[in-house]
RNA sequence: GGGCCGUUAGCUCAGUCGGUAGAGCAUCUGACUUUUAAUCAGGUGGUCGCGCGUUCGAGUCGCGCACGGCCCA
């Protein structure tokens, strides 16, 4: 059965007939019959008379334009013009405004692309429809309307319509037609709201999908192949994050949902696809904040016979190609700050930024377990008795270094004990090929030369189980499968995550991860 | 998990020292054939998030809870 035929919950507040009437569809509790609000009886007073005049739901109306390239293909055009070729066109879209002056009125009807205001006379309709109809439809309600361009006294480009259906009766009124809907809570539960009437959060998601598809456009044209890989995983793996489970009753067993694809894509490369891609949504069983969401979008992508510096330099071009397509500029304002995208990025390794954020350190302080902990210590960080001085270092730079990197920055070389699945440095086995992009005081990406020696990917996941037993419940599993696919062979491989999410933020300035998606988690009301 | 702030009409917000709940918009009635948040006149609209307490009396004070926001972990 489709899903949507089982949606046992009416929004609608009541009075209605439940549109689902199966007694067994479940125990959850009928919305109690209560009487509508006042606003919302009077139109349903008004569909009820719809109903009993003809169609209520209409469709049959076809549109053959959209508002934005109407004012885009005629904005120079005057009167004369439009006189002398009359432009005929049939728009649709939601009521917004409406100013009734007598036996003539102006409305904006508002289209996915903008709005487009009408000018409705009493005598250019057939007989009654504008008093018995337009008059009585409310600030909400969607039209379809037909008529001829012009451009009114004040020069605003409109439709003189002839034409004018009621194509949806809204039964529930429009939030403030000036002060808007600014309630944030209101705002994420009931996003349609928040787009129909906030034309900044409108855009952001128009430039969400931009960015995504530019990032697409990126790839395709460097001859990756987008895949899709499981959400529902045995093994839950690829990144140290706490999992959520669900279980699968055919099956009989308990299942989780991945906290990133990273090991199915790299068995792809296995595989021989050499360069592969995924926008994925991961899961994450972890607080929320104005950085977090439990679900949130990455993507990753891998390319064989690649290194971590060649992605650092495919992620530099792809982060201003994206910014020059999509913003048309690569200076990012950001909250009052601006970053250069333009300009090189900064690389520096973990153990450098260390240094150059904090003058007083000598190297030698942070390059041994014990004086290590001390520095550590001494700025407050508790450790756990099994850090190592990977782990330490780590704990060094996330509390004195990420936050103040600003402009574009590639860190590297992280420590191996935090990185269970890169490759090592020949130079030094204690670091990895690896690096993370921050922006802002924050990550956006990590990517890395992968580990493809699959006896010492054995050995750091039997690593990550002892920390697991050990009581770390974000430490890997052993995935047994993902080894045996590379024993059979992964070529040298680059592979980089690119936080969707927080880029939207930076790409779009706001200032919350729930700004940029759609329907962010709330608890339920 | 902790701290601070918020929750009043459909929306946006006021609400003084604890003394019978206010505005604008929306909505309804009337006027108005080029408006721009149209304008003008009149009207309707409230479980003050929920519960308990203090008090002669609570939107206002206290405690608890729910939801949200920001900051911290």
């Amino acid at each position: 059965m489709y899903s949507r035929a089982c949606i046992p919950k009416f929004e609608f507040g009541g009075a209605a007939t439940p549109y689902n009437e199966e007694p067994n569809m479940s125990e959850e509790k009928q919305t109690p019959p209560v009487e509508d609000h006042k606003l919302i009886a009077e139109r349903r007073a008004k569909l009820t008379a719809l109903r009993e005049n003809g169609i209520a739901f209409p469709n049959d109306f076809r549109r053959n334009v959209m508002a934005a390239e109407l004012h885009a293909k005629y904005a120079e055009w005057e009167n004369e013009q439009f006189d002398a070729t009359p432009v005929r066109v049939a728009i649709a879209g939601r009521m917004m405004l409406k100013r009734v002056m007598g036996k003539a009125s102006f409305a904006t009807l508002k289209d996915m692309s903008e709005t487009m205001q009408i000018f409705v006379q009493r005598d250019s309709l057939p007989e009654g429809v504008y008093n018995e109809q337009f008059k009585k439809w409310d600030l909400g309600d969607i039209l379809g309307a037909e008529g001829l361009l012009f451009r009114t006294q004040t020069g605003e480009l409109s439709v003189k319509v002839d034409t004018l259906r009621l194509l949806t009766k809204s039964l529930r009124p429009l939030p403030d037609k000036h002060h808007g809907l600014t309630d944030t809570e209101t705002r994420y539960r009931q996003r349609y709201l928040d787009l129909m009437i906030n034309d900044v959060s409108r855009n952001t998601f128009k430039v969400r999908t931009r960015i995504v598809q530019a990032i697409r456009d990126f790839l395709n044209a460097r001859d990756f192949l987008e895949v899709e890989t499981p959400m529902m995983q045995a093994i839950p793996g690829g990144a140290t994050a706490r999992p959520f489970t669900t279980y699968h009753n055919a099956l009989d067993m308990e299942l989780y949902l991945r906290i990133a694809p990273e090991l199915y894509l790299k068995r792809l490369v296995v595989g021989g696809f050499e360069k592969v891609y995924e926008i994925n949504r991961n899961f994450r069983n972890e607080g929320l904040s104005t950085r977090h969401n439990p679900e949130f979008t990455m993507i990753e992508f891998y390319e064989a016979y690649a290194t971590y510096h060649d992605l650092m330099d495919l992620t530099e071009e792809m982060l201003r190609t994206v910014a020059e397509k999509v913003l048309g500029t690569t200076t990012i304002q950001y909250q009052g700050d601006t970053y250069h995208f333009g300009e090189t990025f900064r690389r520096m390794s973990v153990r450098d930024s260390i240094l150059h954020f904090n003058p007083e350190l000598k190297g030698e302080q942070i390059d041994a377990l014990e004086s290590a902990r001390k520095v550590a210590e001494g700025l407050g960080i508790p450790l756990k008795p099994g850090y190592g001085l990977g782990k330490v270092q780590i704990e060094i730079f996330e509390k004195t270094v990420e936050h103040r990197l600003m402009e574009p920055t590639f860190i590297t070389e992280y420590p191996t004990e935090v990185s269970p699945l890169a490759r090592r440095s020949d130079a030094n086995p204690f670091v990895t090929d690896r690096f993370e992009f921050f922006v802002g005081g924050r990550e956006i990406a990590n990517g890395f030369s992968e580990l493809n020696d699959a006896e010492d990917q054995a050995e750091r996941f039997r690593k990550q189980v002892e920390e697991k037993e050990a009581g770390d419940d974000e430490a890997m599993h052993f995935d047994a499968d993902y080894i045996v696919a590379l024993e059979h062979g992964m070529p040298p491989t680059a592979g980089e995550g690119i936080g969707i999410d927080r880029l939207v933020m930076l790409f779009t300035d706001s200032p919350s991860i729930r700004d940029v998606l759609l329907f962010p988690h709330m608890r339920p009301a």
